[in-house]
DNA sequence: CTTGACCTTCCCGTCACTGGAACCCCCATT
DNA sequence: AATGGGGGTTCCAGTGACGGGAAGGTCAAG
């Protein structure tokens, strides 16, 4: 399979890929013509790699996700300490966002959005004493 | 007021109060000797955007509100969709991240977390069929 | 006079790609 | 045989919002 082709099937864009490669996080062959050829263990690897950054995992936990996948002796504690921590990280930036969401929220909901310039969201960005 | 004073007084970072000056979102006077010299309105226009960054707007939104903030005859209108349209991205940033800490948690939970090598969230990210 | 804290500019690195240029390869049509 | 178009290749630069660190100038204290 050429690049267009894994592209579609995993639905991952081909300089995504080809930076996958650069990062040795695949392998694929190459041909005569110096085209990459994908086997059926590079497509699955791919699939992996896109499910596991779809849950927002680095890069680098994908390498480590991705050594455990293969290593058969792996311990499910290892995996499992890599997806608490990321889980940990996730929740801190949902608490993040949902403490920022608050106070936008209220602003938004004081400021009158008419053509007068009175405005509470300046007035608290400004410093509001 | 040298940059270190102002660092203290903002929380800033130097490095960032650089930054600032760096793409105009400040014009601090200069002393003989080549150090920036910090005004009131300098202090005060760096807390402005100190403020607007923790409430997670962009470098190209702070420069909008600070805009606005200067101008005496804006339309709390515009203040106000910048605001709105701000609090979109962050809703859904955080559905995106709630969808992830659902799957995720889920699959730490399922994992046993010892010594073998069962997991079931490699299973999921493997295609789990 | 020297030490040490502060300031300056400049350049590289971050993270995970994305866009684009310049070029090669293969197949089909004219 | 030439051409056109749709693949593929490499390499370089840019993203956002800074942070690290080097190399060097400045200033007050001892």
């Amino acid at each position: 399979m050429n690049i267009g082709d894994v592209s579609a099937r995993t639905g991952l864009p081909a300089k995504t890929i080809r930076y996958y490669e650069d990062i040795n996080l695949i392998k694929p062959m190459r041909d005569d013509n110096g085209y990459r050829r994908f086997r059926d263990q590079d497509v699955h690897k791919l699939n992996f790699l896109g499910r596991a950054r779809a849950l927002g995992f680095t890069i680098e936990d994908c390498r480590t996700l991705m050594a455990l996948y293969e290593d058969e002796t792996r311990a499910s504690a290892d995996v499992k300490r890599v997806a608490r921590d990321h889980l940990a990280q996730i929740e801190a930036k949902i608490a993040d966002l949902k403490a920022m969401r608050d106070t936008l929220s209220h602003l938004v909901d004081a400021c009158a959005g008419d053509d007068r310039p009175d405005c509470p969201i300046l007035q608290d960005l400004g410093g509001k004493s």
